[in-house]
DNA sequence: GCTTGAAATGAACGATCGTTCAATTAAACT
DNA sequence: AGTTTAATTGAACGATCGTTCATTTCAAGC
């Protein structure tokens, strides 16, 4: 039908995206019903098979498209600032921070509904959050180094950074009483101590925009 | 039919409740079907119901329970070792991490399927997480008074080192190359460190049994 | 051995699920 | 205006869902 005279199908494609990001956050994968999903968009559940081809495929489509975003995200943010790795550490935490803040469904979904995919599919996500993970450890090593980060184990210490930090958007409400920054700034504090951060202790705000 | 001499009616019930909390776990809630869980441990579908009015109940059930075996045991092991915060926070790292590696399920699903409880019911189980994490918050800002920790945001602190732990139980796995002890180890060193634990910071090992 | 009460069953109910498909409508092109 | 193509629909399929209930089976008390 087509009946308003903008759709031109991608617009139509993201919104389906949009709905079912929010959907399966609210209510979990198996708990969203195709004409659930469809009714939110003002279609019948028939059209959405022109757009993806199974359920299972959106969402595989949802939990690729936010590791993508994020990796790419990443690969750019991490272009400056080379040298100290108490500098690519900071970078990395506020990055992160800023990055996921934004994107509470997704980064929920890319936890919670892992389980759901088929093996395969599993297998492609799981290896981008690998390679995302490792870009931290590649920092905490560089940092035992260069002298500017004293972690005891780097591959644990990565993987409580990244819990503590993706937690956030757990509680975080943009109506709340902390601003971004003030998040920002706090759990780079933490983090800078937790990895034995030993130069520059005080000149935390070496902050990229 | 009671087909094995030693079912008396709570061995059964303790059976759903064991399937129940590996397959929600694996599978999701809304994934999980009553007639599975019954085949799992060779009953009808209809059996269930003689054990839990609704599944609904059966999931509010398993949550409540986790939540009331952490707050009891948490409770007992912050009896003893009183005065410095220091201590109290090595205590409590180490207690979290001992209590919920057994039990990864569980944490999953505590985590995972409070969007699948009724509002009360979700309610309830909120109010039993709060008070997990007040217990710590309190014991950041006792830190803070008696000069052996030194956090600039202890509600915040808190929710990190909550995070950091609880992430354990998603990559921990018992024929891993890591012991609990190694685990404990690591993670009581970088929570002083984030925690700006002033003291004996050497002395890392008053641990408990 | 008979009775009693609990434990479990198989069949069924209405609802909903993901998905398909022939038919229909709207938009684009000539 | 007529033709083509993309977008959407309603109906339907078989399967499965949570739950109920009359009935049957089992274990124990007398």
């Amino acid at each position: 039908m087509a009946r308003r005279a903008g759709s031109d199908g991608i617009r139509t494609e993201a919104a389906i995206r949009e709905a079912a990001l929010r959907l399966i956050a609210r209510h979990g994968y198996e708990a969203m019903s195709m004409r659930r999903l469809a009714e939110e968009i003002g279609l019948g559940a028939a059209a959405l098979y022109r757009y993806f081809p199974t359920k299972q495929a959106l969402l595989f489509d949802l939990l690729r498209a936010h590791m993508e975003e994020l990796l790419e995200a990443w690969g750019r943010a991490r272009l400056a600032a080379p040298a100290p790795a108490i500098d690519r550490l900071e970078r990395f935490t506020r990055f992160h921070i800023r990055h996921h803040l934004p994107r509470p469904d997704g980064v929920f979904l890319s936890y919670m509904e892992l389980r759901s995919l088929t093996p395969e599919n599993f297998a492609a996500i799981e290896g981008m959050r690998r390679s995302y993970e490792q870009g931290l450890i590649e920092i905490l090593e560089d940092g035992q180094r260069d002298g500017t980060l004293d972690c005891i184990r780097p591959r644990l210490a990565a993987r409580a950074v990244i819990a503590s930090l993706t937690g956030i958007t757990t509680w975080y409400r943009a109506k709340g009483p902390l601003s971004p920054r003030e998040i920002e700034d706090t759990y780079w504090n933490m983090i800078a101590r937790m990895c034995g951060a030993t130069k520059t202790e005080r000149a935390t705000c070496s902050t990229p925009a």
